[in-house]
DNA sequence: CTGTTAGCGCCTTCAT
DNA sequence: ATGAAGGCGCTAACAG
């Protein structure tokens, strides 16, 4: 900057000006300080910027697993939204742990981003609170806490375990297993509600037997298809945690010989890309992981121009369930026994 | 820091030494520095560390689709290396797009990151030559350019390749089609190379109809089927790209009757997780995208310990091949015309 | 419209 | 073993 504003014939001060597009530079100058700085190949330092001007124009985002496609393509909307408002990304991934997510927090704030974008672990939660509740600008994604009054994005993770359940509800089906997720995390708490609102909005008695918890990954899908095995009046459909879980589910119960949907009917929950490519393509709800990263980007935005002012405007996004071949119609005969 | 200086009752840059675990101070000066420190909640700021001793302990990260599993492993692998380090990750994600790679690196500059690791788009090279020749500490992840002498990790994508045609070939095939990505990548070029080797090594005629080119995504893989159907002898097997472009290629063929592997053995390229769980399950060349993602950084780490003066030691990752159900002994009959 | 001055938080150098 | 001074690149505030 010193460069060009002795090649220029300016003072520093007035390169910056010019280059920030400020008013008071008259056209002339302000021509020259651009094709100077341009020829010099000069690139501001934004270190020098974020240290003076107190901004960053950088955000955290911090996600449990990025190898997971979910949050992969949710990172993936993160990063469009946020480069076309100009800011950048740091990415921290703390693979379910709370201590990394700790770690994540406090190098960030060290890192002077703007603003925090966070998937949270949500096992251990004392360590987030402090650093959430001290008014720094952050907003939760996919997960959030009913009793915490940090901002979030989030689907409507209840109304699509409803969807899910209602539709195997009028094929016919009564017996309904639902293979759900770890419950400290918020979206699995909320499909386990939608799941029972709906069982017994029908009047169909629950049984505990049906319902599992804890299940994230695809082996996990895959040791539950075991365990739905051994029910005494198999299920006839299952409603899973999600694609990951429902395609291990799927891979157990045909390792078992039996028939999806024919003998089991089963839905999954995120529309990932590969559940339309899977054994029997997957039936399940749809959510749209990118616009969840964009939507995010947007609150957070509106969190740091009203200088984290505004009331807390969360939001749900909607929902929709995606049909294709791994449900069927209830057999006759097998109804409620 | 000036606060923690004040309360502990020493100079501010006694603290900076302190914090820093430099020698010259009095034991008991530390330990009170510390305290207070932490007392106090005492964050380092790191953009003014930066800003000072010209490293920013960042790295920045570009890649071409993070949505794709393939890449998001490889971050994965990324961030877990350079955390471990004490590198914090700034992540651009290009689509594909060489403009937006060209915008990125700028960003990545200016951001003063220390070092950057990519996995360059290659089908228009112009925009970053200029800046990668610059000496700037750089490693290509995944790719790489022959004849530019940048630091690269990739897999032995020749390799790979041999082995998977070589399988196709042990099994009695004869008639082996390749579905490849584009020839602007480097590893469709050299996975296209090692099927082309091997087939001359085994004196089988390369028909030039047999081998397509462009694949990436899934929608390609199924086009691609299409293509290879209305060949006039029928490919017995088929060596794809990548699992992606394997799993369309996959669905394609089976919406069109065929059965895998009796009709058409199929092998895929990468062994993303959910080659194990399609609809046949995938025999594929495994590649280990996180320690490409770990070597990346190791490389990195190291051009930047020695001033970048080292000669480049770019690395080659071994691969394998994994044999699921995908590929079959060819048919008797069935042998070369 | 432009230049001067000052300081963001940290670290290096030099002095004590 | 500690403190004072100076400066990294930039911008805000004020002066001209």
């Amino acid at each position: 900057m010193r460069d060009v504003a002795r090649e220029a014939g300016v003072s520093v001060n007035t390169v910056s000006r010019a280059l920030a597009g400020k008013p008071d530079v008259s056209p002339k100058t302000r021509a020259k300080v651009l094709a100077v700085a341009r020829r010099l190949g000069y690139r501001p330092n934004k270190l020098a910027r974020g240290l003076r001007s107190n901004k960053t124009f950088t955000i955290g985002v911090i996600v449990t697993d990025i190898a997971n496609p979910f949050f992969a393509e949710l990172v993936k909307g993160v990063e469009e939204a946020a480069r076309q408002n100009g800011y950048s990304i740091l990415l921290e991934d703390t693979s379910e742990d709370p201590e990394k997510e700790a770690t994540a927090i406090q190098v960030m704030l060290a890192e002077r981003v703007d603003g925090l974008l966070i998937t949270p672990v949500q096992s251990a939660r004392d360590t987030l609170e402090e650093v959430l509740e001290s008014e720094f600008p952050t907003v939760l994604m996919g997960r959030y806490f009913p009793d915490l009054k940090i901002p979030y994005v989030v689907t409507d993770d209840v109304r699509g375990a409803i969807l899910a359940t209602k539709h195997l509800i009028d094929l016919g089906h009564r017996n309904i297993a639902h293979v759900g997720g770890p419950l400290h995390i918020s979206s699995a708490q909320d499909r386990l509600s939608g799941y029972r609102q709906t069982l017994q909005a029908y009047g169909i008695p629950i049984r505990e037997e049906y319902v599992l918890t804890g299940a994230v990954t695809l082996e996990d899908g895959y040791e539950a298809g075991k365990e739905l095995l051994k029910l005494k009046p198999l299920p006839t459909a299952v409603f899973a945690y999600s694609d990951f879980v429902a395609i291990g589910l799927m891979q157990s119960l045909l390792d078992e010989g039996l028939c999806i949907p024919d003998d089991v009917s089963l839905i999954g929950y995120d529309n990932i890309i590969f559940s339309a490519y899977t054994r029997v393509p997957l039936t399940t709800v749809e959510i749209s992981k990118r616009d969840l990263g964009r939507e995010a980007v947007k609150l957070l935005l509106r969190l740091l121009k009203s200088g984290s002012t505004s009331k807390r405007q969360s939001k749900k996004l909607s929902v929709k369930l995606v049909l294709r071949q791994s449900v069927s119609r209830a057999k006759k005969g097998r109804g409620i026994q």
